[in-house]
DNA sequence: GTTTAAATTAAACGTTTGTTTAACTTTGTC
DNA sequence: GACAAAGTTAAACAAACGTTTAATTTAAAC
């Protein structure tokens, strides 16, 4: 899949116009004003508005899995803990839009095809917390018999609520700038979440 | 704020409409189909669609805080914990339609106006959650300078979670109606959910 | 039974929507 | 420089949008 450069202006102004407004709310007059192309060229590349969605989730969804390679090299289950949660929440953050339109339209009952490469990237990603966690148990570090579901939904979800809250928290937190809040989902946040589940694991009670 | 038979159709269609299709995904001929009345007589009693929407938060939103005077009642920190989750997930949960439009809606740029009534919201079970923490601290049994916003979020976030990757999730749980999986929230998400707030704030290392 | 206000309706309003057309310009090929 | 293909444009399309109108029905008051 290769875009020219237009092409990739009308994606990339699709992608900054559907976060902050949604699909629904947002017309391909605005699309072809904020990629600064006439509005027939939208139709002539890519067919439809509708289209246009699939072609972006198909142009950005691929890979952002989390790397298995480097988590292999990985010895000490708490510290495996650690790097997933460090890789993981730096990937979504830096696909930080993509994740927030995903979240919105597949949550909505009409855009049900979407949720496809939303869906292998949500069961790869369950499947490397699986992994992490099972090789824990065995080493008699992780307690058993807690579902990796909740914790990738914990994970995630705590990630999410940090984006789709945004200027709630921002303001809660005393953060003035986007780039200064995005070094807090990586340092502070990252930090809370990898010590949530590793005290989860290790928790005796 | 009181409301009439009719006015009362057009507010919970428009809940269930907003709720699965979006704001902008619903148009106001569709609400007055889902209700069964004219289009004009939304306009009749509620002024436009978007007056609607305003009506609608104002009318739903107000008064489910967490219930402060229960939780007083109980001392053990632990115990206090336990209780304020599942206070809150409850109440999450039966106005889970809700909370899903405003999880939305609120994230989009267009619509700040709306957020004020959920900021309220948020900020009171803020305070109730960094009280409970305090209360604990004090009494020795927690850690001390864990963020309450946080722990908010993560509660707020995976419960969140669970209502945005519906469809996905009740797949993977293997739970096949909407009942069982309203009550999976309630019973499975809601302990884990208590064990994690617990496990974190007395986790040794 | 008449009067007055509220409720309800089908039809029309002017915009905006996504999409297509047909004419025009640019680009690359021989 | 002629030709064909690709790129680009303003204008027009029908359909859907939120909203308003003007006529009609219902309900309540006297």
């Amino acid at each position: 899949m290769e875009f020219n450069e237009k092409q990739i202006d009308i994606l990339l102004a699709a992608e900054r116009l559907f976060a902050t407004k949604g699909f629904d709310g947002t017309s391909v007059r605005d699309i072809a004003n904020e990629a600064n192309v006439n509005v027939a060229m939208i139709n002539y590349y890519f067919g439809s508005k509708d289209k246009l969605l699939d072609t972006f989730f198909e142009w950005r969804v691929p890979d952002f899995m989390i790397n298995v390679d480097e988590l292999a090299l990985i010895d000490n289950a708490l510290d495996k803990i650690d790097a997933m949660v460090d890789r993981s929440i730096k990937s979504m953050n830096s696909h930080r839009k993509l994740y927030h339109i995903i979240t919105i339209e597949s949550s909505l009952k009409q855009r049900m095809l979407i949720s496809e490469a939303f869906r292998k990237l949500k069961l790869h990603n369950l499947e490397v917390i699986s992994s992490v966690i099972n090789e824990g148990v065995k080493q008699g570090v992780f307690k058993d018999g807690y579902d990796p579901i909740l914790i990738h939904s914990m994970m995630m979800g705590t990630f999410m609520n940090f984006q789709m809250n945004h200027c709630f928290l921002q303001d809660q937190l005393h953060i003035d700038n986007d780039e200064e809040y995005a070094n807090y989902i990586e340092t502070t946040l990252t930090e809370f979440i990898q010590k949530t589940i590793k005290a989860l694991l290790t928790y005796e009670k």
